[in-house]
DNA sequence: CTGAAAGCGCTAACAC
DNA sequence: GTGTTAGCGCTTTCAG
């Protein structure tokens, strides 16, 4: 940096404003010190702005998992958008465990981030201290509940279940069940088979029929579980999957049996995964905006950041049933 | 630190040194010292000791794609392995473009990581240039050719095209095609189809037949795909696709044909995936070591950081055919 | 084996 | 609008 001011004929300070904060320097001289940068093939060391800023231009995100492709796309689209801003992503996975969480928390927060983004709106005690300690902006994203730590962009899973219920009803099934996989361990899974309970309780004044596996969601535990629920109940004419893998999953077990699908039995999923559309008979779906969260979460960090004044927001990205073949 | 120097009762740069290389320092002290940090809940500022020591302990690592699963389950168990001993993951998202290769490499150096993690081994000369200069440990995953830049832990992929190829042969099937999209772009499933080209030469005497679609895989890639091929050669017997979504597509689309699969056509894919195994027909498949890469490029990792005159190395990680129904 | 001291490269008051 | 100056919190010689 000071070999840039040298060039550039100004103090590093000068240098520095008018690498972060271009307006705070006149236009000939940023001009000036940019062409510096450039010939010098400058780069900022982040760690030492970092030390003197106290805050690194960096967004610490916690997801669940990488391996379920809703948060990859949810993340892909935060970096891209976050990147041109110069903001880097320090990613954490929490495994669906509070204790890895807890640990990341801290991990993230010792490098000074800018912002916290957390997956859904559970977290322990200590979390919840930490970041609201932490004095940066906290985003929970993927679900929308009450009392927000801070920001919150997401939608409601429990309207999510309480659709695919509905579609299949306004389809015609009235022996219908909701197909998950540790829902224990799943919170927004869960709300999703609440949803889907609601309604048949309400329309059909009928106890619901939830089936869920310890396994993990996949396409062996969606078929699984349906083949258990055939078991158990046969005449079942309708069923909502937690996810479109374990849809595909109970979709394959339907034509190992020789089931019609939908004649038979109507299968809806949740994701709209690529395959959705090209299955055979495609699969109907309820659609959560994967990428639009992860756009919103990063435009309102970076407003947040151009404005230290501006607050926390709840955004409902809301969802979209995509119904096709299936049902 | 201070204050935890100040409790233990010795210097910062004792605390430093207790933290850092545990054998620099006397046993009780090291006791002290980490009594101390405890009751303190000190978190060290990564920061900091990355500008002091010009190396942060992070490993930035480049992968082509997220929504992939084939990466995030390489990225999971690299990350799981190099947390425990205090290793930050930086992750970069190059979307397959040289370009925003170059741009990450750079931001990811500027952080003064500790090493650097590749996917493949095509990069520009201006990457190449930097990587060499930064005098860190660069390793390059998931491709195994010739001159690597440092380490290598991978496979081979033409390999996999050829094993594809000779399992169809094996299975009596004549007429054989491979099944790839945007092999212009993802060099990785162009070695796959060209170890299956070379198969057909040698063994049938015959031009290779490869397909390829623009657009990048997914199931509807690989139905219309293999829809275009049916169209071409309706005598096509067996079918290698360049991965598992595609050859889920191409399932499907034999379905809705009314094509017998394996009798009429025999279909093989790449990735195993997790519904591979639960399709009807089972799906036969290659499958690739995903958390395997990311173990060995871990330990490889961790091995240099210990013993910093250990050399690069090459990691063949192989791969398995894993025979089913679809063939 | 431990402590003192000198920075690492940058930002942010504070002057001017 | 721009320069001076004092650190940010740690690691690492260098002595002892």
């Amino acid at each position: 940096m000071a070999d840039v001011a040298l060039l550039a004929g100004v103090s590093t300070a000068t240098v520095s404003r008018a690498l972060r904060r271009a307006e705070a320097v006149s236009p000939q001289l940023r001009e000036r010190v940019l062409r510096a940068v450039d010939t010098l093939g400058y780069v900022p060391n982040p760690a030492a702005g970092g030390l003197a800023a106290a805050r690194t231009r960096t967004v610490g995100v916690i997801v669940p998992s990488l391996v379920n492709s809703f948060f990859a796309a949810t993340l892909d689209a935060m970096a891209e958008r976050l990147a041109p801003r110069g903001y880097q992503i320090m990613l954490g996975n929490s495994a669906y465990s509070q204790d890895a969480e807890d640990a990341l928390v801290n991990s993230l927060l010792s490098w000074s981030p800018a912002a916290i983004v957390l997956t859904g709106q559970a977290h322990s005690r200590a979390t919840l201290q930490r970041l609201l300690g932490a004095g940066i902006p906290v985003v929970e994203m993927w679900e929308l509940g009450e009392n927000p730590l801070d920001s919150l962009v997401g939608f409601s899973h429990r309207a999510v279940g309480r659709l695919a219920a509905r579609h299949l009803l306004d389809r015609g099934r009235r022996r219908i069940a909701f197909v998950g996989a540790a829902l224990d361990e799943d919170r927004r899974a869960a709300q999703r088979g609440a949803g889907f309970a609601e309604v048949v309780r309400e329309s059909l004044g009928a106890t619901p029929l939830i089936v869920s596996l310890p396994q993990r969601a996949s396409a062996a535990t969606g078929g699984r579980a349906l083949a258990d629920l055939l078991e158990r109940r046969p005449d079942v004419d309708g069923v909502a999957f937690s996810n479109d893998a374990m849809a595909l999953g109970g979709l394959f077990e339907c034509q190992r049996r020789g089931l019609r699908v939908p004649e038979r039995l109507a299968l809806i999923g949740f994701g709209d995964l690529d395959f959705a559309a090209w299955s055979a008979p495609a699969l109907s779906t309820i659609r959560p905006p994967r990428r639009e969260i992860g756009l919103a979460v990063a435009d309102h960090l970076l407003q947040r950041f151009d404005d230290p004044s501006a607050g926390p927001t709840t955004i409902d990205v809301g969802f979209e049933l995509v119904p096709r073949a299936s049902t």
